[in-house]
DNA sequence: CCAATTTATGATAACGCTATCAGAAAGTAA
DNA sequence: TTACTTTCTGATAGCGTTATCATAAATTGG
């Protein structure tokens, strides 16, 4: 494979020239620059970006996304915003699956660091997640965190804004009567479960309704095979919920699918809701309610903040971005 | 940040043993080889994988997926087997999308291509990528190709038997009674539109039912966009179908919703089969008949081919792997 | 037309690492 | 002990680039 070397051989100029035409980082005379990209093109050169980022320091123009799983269409979409926004700013995505597991991440930001990546778009695996936070800043590699915020954390951070949206769902269930409502969860060391709960608990309370732990079921992760064991509880409890709230679109279908192996459905001996977009939910019926969450935007706006820190210059120390759910009233909440 | 010059020195003995310790390319003496690990560990040393690449040319262990849309659950499933088998392996995997777009396509390879990456897995934008492949072969960087095969490409491929799919769907609709079957293809430049075009039509010809135009729709592309057109054209022929089958997941989503909004449904006005998994298809109600592909085993074994291209030695020249899809039988095909 | 700039190009060293060979240290046989 | 292996370690060079400084060429002003 030829390199530059050859090319600057080929155009009868040193290489630096050759370095200089790529790279535009210096005037190159109209005539010379014309017969080094003709020796570009003739010899099929591709510069090396490894050897280059070696010498400039700058980075191969590669940014990682770690993050729970791909396959989830909520961090699909996620990735995908962080995708188009590294493209249109040239720079490469690397994505990642830790499957909530703080191993697996540590393994990959190591991978990652070796790699000399530019920087990080990271959904943390859950709190304890805040241990590799020191490996990230020792090896000053910015980042930017997305949807789950460890306890504690105050970096840069692009997540949704939980709370108000479980007060929100719940404020629908009360205006249309129901009092005896529930909450399946996701692990409580991830924030979003934590405060998807925190809001759940607060409309209760705004609403004079009294908090009862059995309507209450944290599971060990945030699929649908928590469902199951979720509505055993349920219906153990003296008086069981007529409202669900699941903490996302994989636990509601879970649900869904549990009640109607069981000969229930919704709305009919439970009315749901949930956060993040089902794919064809209008094509369910009844359909969900759903907090929507923008998450292409939260793919962008963390990419464009880590470009920022990149490029830039010295920007705010902590930045904080909380984006609003957007809630779809579905049948099934009638 | 430390580099391997720090650690030797800590260590008390040349960048070179380090080295050796690092990478176990040497036997080093257990006394020494403590000293380094100590070193690396006080250092929180991370050796430079860009720089080893480069000197040993061994690739820096990454690997790329260029694919359409990572929002599809179908090449999302595709790209998560591509990962797990890259990190099991010690590679990492670039994501990208060229949106079925040959340009996109062509500036991602210069771009992947530029940073040495070890090889690529590629579900192809179409026909016209074949002109990439040169690309490929010039820069000596191996490839497998996944899902769709442009005309005329003979390397290695893993893919879908989608000619006996087709045939399989339509032999169903057969079966129960439906003879007016219409079909929604994507784009003809694209191998599986084509395909399943092909078994559509020899199931037709297996059965003695004549081939009807009019009962043909090849969008543009392959979403959900192309199903109201398809119903407009439908609907115009003289005799409208009975039983269509939509080419992928996207367009049946489409072509249900297109039915609904103009208040048609499955199965009383169409009965209705598709390629690919729809997710939570079980909570549509009736179901669709599905010819599921196994797009993580797609990846995994795609990954698998190219990294024994990597590892290896020679293998056979050309492998095609088609595995067949599994035929999900819904309600709506009653 | 000559000096003073400005612009264009090249030589050299360095980035962080590993391949390679050479030499030192340790082990073995006689 | 000596000679011969075998095991371990280091010096050197080089991978493909770019930063930096130096020099050559072109341009400008008087």
């Amino acid at each position: 494979m030829a390199n530059i070397h050859d090319v600057a051989r080929l155009a009868a100029v040193s290489p630096m020239t050759v370095s200089r035409v790529l790279n535009r980082s210096a005037p190159v005379k109209e005539g010379t620059r014309v017969r080094v990209e003709q020796a570009v093109k003739r010899l099929n050169y591709l510069p090396n970006r490894l050897a280059g980022s070696i010498v400039s320091k700058r980075g191969a123009h590669i940014l990682a996304l770690v993050m729970p799983d791909i396959v989830n269409p909520f961090y699909t979409s996620v990735a995908r915003g962080a995708e188009d926004t590294a493209r249109a700013n040239n720079y490469t995505l690397i994505i990642c699956n830790h499957d909530d597991d703080s191993n697996k991440e540590a393994e990959y930001f190591r991978s990652l660091l070796s790699l000399r990546v530019d920087g990080f778009l990271w959904i943390p695996s859950g709190d304890k997640a805040r241990r590799h936070l020191r490996l990230l800043t020792d090896h000053r590699t910015p980042f930017v965190l997305i949807d789950r915020k460890p306890k504690g954390y105050s970096g840069d951070y692009v997540g949704g804004d939980n709370i108000n949206g479980a007060i929100a769902l719940v404020q629908l269930f009360i205006s249309k009567r129901h009092r005896r409502i529930a909450f399946i969860g996701g692990p409580s060391r991830i924030s979003t479960a934590r405060d998807r709960l925190t809001g759940y608990k607060a409309a209760l309370e705004q609403n004079s309704i009294r908090f009862d732990q059995n309507l209450v079921y944290m599971g060990e992760n945030f699929t649908g095979n928590i469902a199951e064991p979720a509505l055993d509880r349920f219906l153990r409890a003296s008086q069981p919920p007529t409202a669900v709230l699941a903490a996302n679109n994989a636990i509601a279908i879970g649900f869904l699918r549990t009640l109607r192996k069981r000969g229930m459905d919704v709305p009919q001996d439970f009315i749901l809701a949930c956060f993040d977009r089902i794919d064809a939910m209008d094509l369910i019926r009844p359909t969900i309610t759903m907090a929507i969450q923008p998450a292409y935007n939260f793919g962008t706006i963390a990419a464009q903040l880590l470009l920022e820190r990149l490029k830039n210059i010295i920007v705010e120390e902590h930045r904080t971005i909380l984006l609003r759910p957007e809630i779809t009233i579905g049948t099934s909440t009638d």
